[in-house]
DNA sequence: TGAATGAATATGTGCGCACATAAAATGTCA
DNA sequence: TGACATTTTATGTGCGCACATATTCATTCA
């Protein structure tokens, strides 16, 4: 019950963010040097830029070497997303998790593959059918490829004992990850694998990663109707 | 070109990245104390836990006092969602902002719209329609759901002067956010907003927020088609 | 007038230390 | 044997300092 003899930079770090939603500090405003707000605040300047690094991070402020610290003048809503392994996302869900390899061949990549890894070469490729199921009802259907320069050991993994999705994740650490998010309409062929009716909404995941600039893999991964993904908490 | 004699904390986070990425500290691990990596990097405890504090916020370790700290067992791909001012996603697009309220009315919240706050009993609240235009042309549809327990001051602005989306943001700062992305079909009131085929698959985007437990509002945000959303790289 | 130079300044970072705190490991007693 | 108290230990945090670095601003010189 007593309180806390210092503050700590999270105290900090939430006093200057509400003093910041509160407009005491308006939109694009400059803030007062770390070393004021630390005098104010009775705390050292660590503690205070611990505070700005973490306000930073999280889309409140802008900080520059002896520009000094500004509230963003456009206000933004930040979300963080995570995406487990497919498995493991079914699994939490308490049904049962399957999958099943639908298609694999060797191609070069066309040009929209290429687009996304951002080259203009085409690259060797393998081109990877799969359909998770969950509860053995079609949960999520992945179009994914994997470059074979940066990822030949792909080749002599059994997809019938770990999906490709969990296979790379466990052994193709990335560094670079792009998502998009969009909406498609099922065809017919999506449909059938999906179980569900041709035109259906159907929300969709595209990911891209990366190893320090090299491609690794692109998947498109198109869940059943119905599915929401939320964000963090 | 000279090497920085002292290793930052940026660095000393990449090497222990690497390592993990590098599955040198398997998935499920347990790593070294941060004193002992301190000692084989040569450089101060401080360093590592500040490098340690940004792979815990990047999903990639996990701490425990006493506990040590572990590699994630279950590889996750955690992305960054920016969403802008309506205007501003327009605007940045070099196209021209509009905004037209649909509607307006005063209503008591039903139970669906409740369960996005969590909460059980109906609030008063205000329910807007507007449509967000991108050189004259639909692009986004909301609807919109703002409490009037903690913002009054809603009843009291000009929608043809600012649209509830941007003067929210810019009044109404929030301390907690939900996202959730789905993908819903055209009906034909939609379709006929969003100048679209019934039918169509949309991207939807529902934001919920809170300023300390307090609701502020809700909104269900529908794109036109083709709308992509794109995580920070 | 304008470009090049240099000083001033706010943030970025590391170090070594002391102490706080949570949780695991161990010990104690009925 | 099991519930409880105690110790140990790894991370969490703050402090005060020194120095690094990126800008901005003022000054100087052609």
């Amino acid at each position: 019950m007593t309180a806390p003899s210092r503050l700590s930079w999270i105290d900090v770090r939430d006093v200057i963010r509400a003093r910041i939603l509160a407009r005491d500090y308006g939109l694009g405003a400059k803030l007062p040097r770390d070393e004021d707000l630390a005098a104010e605040l009775g705390c050292t300047r660590t503690t205070v830029h611990r505070a700005m690094q973490d306000l930073a991070a999280a889309g409140l402020i802008d900080r520059k070497r002896k520009g000094g610290t500004h509230v963003l003048a456009d206000p933004i809503t930040r979300a963080t997303i995570d995406i487990p392994v497919t498995r493991s996302e079914v699994e939490a869900l308490g049904r049962a998790y399957t999958h099943r390899l639908i298609s694999a061949q060797r191609a070069q990549s066309p040009a929209p593959i290429m687009a996304r890894f951002g080259g203009a070469q085409p690259r060797d490729m393998l081109r990877l059918g799969a359909l998770h199921l969950a509860d053995a009802r079609p949960y999520m259907l992945e179009d994914r490829w994997v470059d074979l320069a940066t990822c030949p050991q792909i080749l002599a993994v059994d997809f019938a004992e770990i999906s490709a999705n969990e296979w790379l994740v466990r052994h193709k650490p990335y560094t670079r990850v792009q998502m998009r998010f969009f909406a498609i309409n099922a065809d017919a062929e999506i449909a059938a694998q999906l179980g569900c009716r041709a035109g259906e909404a159907l929300l969709t995941v595209e990911r891209t990663t990366w190893l320090d600039d090299a491609p690794i893999t692109t998947v498109q991964a198109i869940s059943a109707p119905g599915y929401v993904l939320a964000s963090k908490t």
